[in-house]
DNA sequence: ACGGTAATGAAAATCATTTTCATTTGTGAT
DNA sequence: ATCACAAATGAAAATGATTTTCATTACCGT
């Protein structure tokens, strides 16, 4: 196992939201940073394995990856045009842990969107 | 757009809880079904459109499909053995209403996975 | 039968991710 | 500083799922 490269951290820290490993990989070559793409993969894995990072996939299977910590939330996202407003997961936070443990279910994690079609549309 | 292959779907029928889309096909060659992958592929992606199966996804990526049930619900799966529990959304089909309406979208609908590490694993 | 459209599948292309392996770098002891 | 050894690095090849191409075949209405 191999330690996390400190530049792979940073640059997925200015990235902000989520990454995929390609994506944090461009980032450094765009900014002139040199690292081999398979560095980029090791240490995000060892960022999610000491849990510094957390991963998913996106609808094309990508993995991508954020920082823990920045706060949780969930999408309201309109069909038609796109728009988006961020919103606080309050009872379905509940919700999912509750239904995980009644199924003995440990080290719980969610997602959540609702979409539909805004005012404007 | 092609229409799914009526052998696609009675094979997931009959493979029981999810499958990939590499499992099904090997299903149907080992009881000696000819067919090729690609149509594998697009009847699942068919089926998929037209909301006959449900699409996940393992934690390695591959994309895996089951049939759902008629009525709505959502899924509690097991990030390492992928045992799945259908749970019904209770709580959360308010929320997603309520939310919604508040921001003045109509048309609602909404996604919701719970996931973690079942009792076995 | 004829003409057009949809379905099929073999092969090649894509693309993220993993593996290999030779090279470089860091560390600690002598 | 020199040596030895372990860890880190990255280029290139391998892997494996999924998609795309494209030529062939099955199907359907007239
Ligand atoms: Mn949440
Ligand atoms: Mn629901
Ligand atoms: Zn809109
Ligand atoms: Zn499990």
């Amino acid at each position: 196992m191999s330690r996390s490269n400190p530049r792979v951290l940073s640059t997925l820290e200015r990235a902000g939201g989520f990454a995929s490993a390609q994506e944090v990989y461009r980032l450094m070559q765009r900014e002139g940073e040199s690292i081999g793409l398979t560095t980029v993969y090791r240490s995000l894995q060892s960022l999610v394995n000491d849990k510094i990072v957390d991963v998913l996939r996106r609808d094309d299977g990508e993995a991508i990856y954020r920082l823990c910590g920045e706060s949780h939330h969930h999408h309201l996202v309109c069909k038609s045009c796109g728009e988006t407003v961020e919103i606080e997961g309050g009872a379905i936070e509940k919700w999912a842990q509750l239904i995980a443990e009644e199924h003995g279910f440990r080290d719980v994690g969610h997602t959540a969107e609702i979409f539909g079609i805004c005012k404007k549309c």
